[in-house]
DNA sequence: TTTACATATTCCTATATGGGAATATATTGG
DNA sequence: CCAATATATTCCCATATAGGAATATGTAAA
């Protein structure tokens, strides 16, 4: 078996650093195809490519307004990443709270 | 170019749901590689292969104890994705706050 | 309808996978 | 040292990219 789909989950489709980019840029306000090239920097049938992935997953959605595609977000679809990611946040807590504890240890050692 | 190597970053290794399934697991606490196999129902091989994408990337820690080698969550590494999807969390909120108005909209229609 | 603009799709290829099977390596007990 | 246990690695292969280049499709303006 191969690597899953990019298209199978938000997490395969977000693997992708190009594909965060366009998101966060996407997360400021609705943008057209041409808007996205001029601020990515990439070529423009890229950008339709990975567009056409995160729509897969539902992390974008389009409306056509003349000849112009504009995307924006579903964060919604962002949220099982969050949520995940969420179970492990009392672990790293804890444990930035034992490296806390320890360099205060350091700050006043024993008299 | 191909797709970015599964170690390349957090992103990518967890991109994986075995990957997610073995961290879930781990969350809990230290395990063998054994005890993974068992619970993960998964052949050795690939567990092994799996944890040594997941070290690659820093998401767990192994340490030698006889002929077992312990793994263990590195929480620390999960932070990135929290964060990163943490910046849309105002835009998902608020999205449900307008689903919640529609719906009490609903409820008490105009008498 | 012809032209120009905006976006999507197709074709190509190097690259990296994940699982299965087989095997190698490491450590302990006898 | 040898057998047994625990884990890692290698080899093989079907599959899925991401980007570049070229082209197709769709819409509006002249």
């Amino acid at each position: 078996m191969a690597r899953a789909a990019t298209t199978s989950d938000a997490f395969n489709a977000v693997a992708e650093p190009r594909r965060r980019d366009i998101l966060n840029y996407l997360a400021m306000q609705e943008r057209s195809v041409s808007e996205i090239v001029d601020a990515m920097e990439m070529e423009q049938p890229s950008v339709s490519k990975h567009l056409k992935v995160l729509k897969g997953v539902g992390l974008v959605e389009v409306r056509r307004e003349g000849r112009q595609m504009l995307y924006k977000v579903n964060a919604m679809a962002i949220r099982p990443l969050h949520e995940w990611t969420s179970t492990f946040e009392q672990l790293w807590k804890h444990q930035l709270l034992r490296i806390k504890e320890r360099a205060e240890a350091n700050d006043a050692p024993k008299q």
